[in-house]
DNA sequence: CTTGCCCTAGAACATAGGTTCAAGGGTGAA
DNA sequence: TTCACCCTTGAACCTATGTTCTAGGGCAAG
């Protein structure tokens, strides 16, 4: 159930519009903000389509109040303010990796979630994998865990990372190290044993900045 | 550096007032709601303290916008509107447990952070503890981590859990399971053996619902 | 064509809510 | 005492912003 129901064009941007000035801003825009953004010609025209999100259940309004607009999940409690991080597929070793490419990305968010500003600087554009299996095992990360990535190629001795092992056709996530022609690759768990590699078999997908665990 | 600067007792009122009506209501107050909460006599002195506020970097108004108010954190970022979990203290094996009083707290958060409504539903009066050192990697929590706990003594078999163990004075997060008169702490990690132990050994102080780690 | 329904227009209205003002009380320094 | 500074009062002011009203266009069913 990705929708309760079909929107009209209309009330996707403006849905769209909202969510975005709340994440932005900090506080929920008025009928107005939302009137001049997506050009729509008169505020009864926004109020009107208002009623229909707030019937259909995407938001409700609160009487009289400025800025009285509060998003809902499909849960029906407050959402919006927070920013959204995609949450772009899933990590396995042996499974491939996706991941952006040129232009946008390989393919669609299998769901999203929503981060705190301290957590998710929204200027890093970060994405999460989910976790399959206990092949982390070794870096700490568990089956159904979500790792917040942030995407570059620029990765510190040290950090933990995405690395994809072509040879060995794997994904994993460890600490990574730059040994002269080689590369080590520590797991986080100390009682594990560091994997060494050439560096031309490891391929740096971006650096972990996060890793939630819901249980 | 706790705080930039002293406050009034009524400035100490009024962002506390703040903090709680964006939290609990999804967007800023305005004067007037801020008036009559903190009892003020008139909207020139909620003014006037606002105005102080702003100039000491605790928040930012929007001239003419209603509901302009936007709370800052220390570095000057947008905050608000979350749940604010308090950091009640360490948890490693051997160290004693801070936890919930029959009325109140044993002592006071060490810090405090803000987490999405989904991950904590603000009913459940969640806390948060840090782990120092390593003595969690068989749950695969590492140094550093924040584990979120539900304070309830209504463990069930399989949740992981905040466990005292009063023989050998230490504190650790397993799954629990209850076998008879004994209770089996399973590791997280599935490659570790589980710990048996006297049921009268055990006293559990919570369960676990997240865990969250930082790079 | 007529009726009904959904949507758009533009304007006007009502008030929620930010801002300002003139005045006054307290307190400490000079 | 007087001045300066900080804070409080109560009211008035103004506009940002939610709401409402009347009118009309497009379109499908009858």
């Amino acid at each position: 159930m990705k929708t309760k129901k079909k929107l009209s064009p209309k009330q996707e941007r403006m849905l769209e519009f909202i969510r975005g000035f709340m994440a932005e801003n900090g506080l929920p825009p008025t009928v107005r903000d939302i009137q001049y953004a997506c050009g729509i010609s008169s505020t009864s025209v926004v109020d009107y389509n208002l009623r229909l999100l707030q019937r259909d259940g995407f938001l409700r309004r609160r009487p009289d109040v400025a800025r009285g607009i509060e998003l809902l999940d499909k849960e029906g409690r407050s959402a919006g303010f927070l920013p959204q991080i995609p949450v772009m597929g899933y990590i396995a070793a042996g499974e491939p990796l996706p991941g952006p490419s040129n232009d946008g990305w390989t393919q669609e968010p299998i769901e999203t979630i929503e981060l705190p500003r301290h957590m998710a600087d929204s200027k890093k554009n970060l994405y999460a994998l989910r976790v399959k299996g206990t092949s982390m095992i070794d870096a700490l990360i568990d089956d159904g865990d979500l790792v917040l990535v942030e995407p570059t190629h620029d990765v510190r001795n040290g950090d933990m990372t995405v690395v994809w092992l072509k040879l060995e056709q794997e994904a994993t996530l460890k600490r990574i190290y730059r040994e002269g022609s080689r590369v080590r690759l520590q797991p986080a768990n100390s009682q594990m044993k560091p994997i060494y590699t050439d560096a031309s078999n490891v391929e740096t997908r971006g650096r972990v900045v996060a890793v939630l665990r819901t249980l």
